[in-house]
DNA sequence: GTCTATATCTAGATAGAC
DNA sequence: GTCTATCTAGATATAGAC
C-alpha cells in the first residue's frame, strides 16, 4: 500500500487536534473545511477520508473537547495536587479569555451549541452532568454547583465581548473573587 | 415622489425589528441578507438602501439589544415596580431559554461577540457596565454584581445547549435558587 | 425605494487521476 | 490517502429598470 496502515489514524489525529483549536478560535460555522486541512498541510479534498461531513467531525471535536475540560477540572495527579479553587483561577484568567484555541469549548462555541443537532447535545449534556457531579463533591450544594459552572462560562463570554483590557481583567477578577469566597465559606461550614 | 418620505425609516424600523429577533434565533453569521429581507417582504436587493453592509445593521442590532436588555434590567413604572429578583426569574425561565429571538442578545450570540469588530465591542462593553451598575446599586457590592451579571448569560447558554428538557429545567431552577438566595442575604443586612 | 438580474466569491461535497 | 478539478448551492453586494 502507498501509505502505512497507521498513516491514516496519525493524519486523522493531527486533523481533529488541530480543528479542535481552529474551531474554538474562529466558531464552527465560520471555519471551512479548507482552512481545517490546510492548518495541517493537506487539500479540502481529502477531509472526507476522514470524515463524512463537516458536520461529523463537530460531533467528535465536541466529545473530546468535553472530556479535555472535564480532565482539566479534576484533581491531577501531575500537577502536585492543585486545588479547585487554584483550576477555577486558571480558568477565570486573563490568557484563558485572550486564547479560546486553548481553552475550554463551553464559553468558546457557546451560544453556538444552542443551534447544534441533538445528537451533539447529549454529548454536552453528559460532560455538563460530570462536571456539576465534581463541583458538588466539593461544595456539597447543587444549586450552587450549577451556579458556579454558569458563572464561570458567562464570565469568560462577557471577558472577550467587551473592548477594553480594563474591563476584561476587572470582570475576570471580580469573578475570580467571589467564587473564591463560596469556596471558602464552605471550607470553614466542613 | 414614489414614496413617502416617512416610508423609508418605516421599512427600516420594520427591518431592524425582524432583523434583530432573527439575529438572536439564529446567529448573525449564519442568517443572510435574504432571510433577513424576505421576512419583511423585501428582496435582497432593498436591503442596500438601508444600510451599506451587513455588518453595519449588526453594529444597530447590537445597539438597540443592548438598550431593550437594559430596559429589562431597571424597574418599570409600567410593570407595578417589579422587583430584580421577579426580573431575574424571568430571565431565568425556560421561556427565555426556548425563546432567544424575543430574549437578551448576550446569550444569544454569546460567543460571536468574542469575534466582533471592535466598534462594536465598545457598545458592548458600555451597555455591560451599566447593566454593572443597576446590580450594585441593589447589591452594594461590585463583585458580586459581575458574578450575578455572568452567571446569568452563563446559565442561559447552557441550558440552550442541553438535549433534555428536565436537565435545561434544573440548571434554571438552581441558578434561580442561588441568585435569590443572594438577592435575599443582602437585604437582610441592609 | 424596490425589483429583477447578475457579478463575484466562498462554502460543502464529489469524481477521477495518481 | 491525497490531489486537482469541478459541481452545486449559498453568500454579499451591485446595476439598471420601474
Amino acid at each position: 500500500m502507498r501509505y502505512s496502515k497507521s498513516h491514516k489514524e496519525d493524519t486523522r489525529r493531527k486533523l481533529l487536534d488541530s480543528s479542535r483549536a481552529l474551531v474554538k478560535k474562529g466558531g464552527f460555522d465560520s471555519t471551512g473545511v479548507e482552512a481545517l486541512m490546510s492548518a495541517i498541510g493537506l487539500t479540502p479534498g481529502a477531509f472526507y477520508s476522514h470524515f463524512p461531513s463537516k458536520q461529523a467531525l463537530l460531533e467528535e471535536v465536541i466529545r473530546e473537547e468535553m472530556q479535555y475540560s472535564l480532565s482539566m477540572l479534576k484533581p491531577q495527579p501531575a500537577d502536585g495536587g492543585s486545588t479547585l479553587n487554584q483550576r477555577t483561577k486558571a480558568y477565570l484568567s486573563v490568557p484563558h479569555a485572550e486564547h479560546p484555541e486553548a481553552g475550554c469549548v463551553l464559553p468558546a462555541l457557546g451560544s453556538e451549541l444552542a443551534r447544534i443537532p441533538v445528537e451533539v447535545k447529549s454529548i454536552i449534556e453528559d460532560g455538563l452532568k460530570d462536571m456539576h457531579s465534581v463541583w458538588n463533591d466539593e461544595l456539597k450544594d447543587e444549586n450552587a454547583a450549577w451556579a458556579v459552572i454558569a458563572q464561570c462560562v458567562g464570565a469568560v463570554i462577557l471577558a472577550r465581548s467587551v473592548k477594553s483590557d480594563a474591563t476584561r481583567r476587572e470582570i475576570l477578577r471580580a469573578n475570580r473573587a467571589q467564587v473564591d469566597a463560596l469556596l471558602r465559606s464552605r471550607a470553614r461550614s466542613d
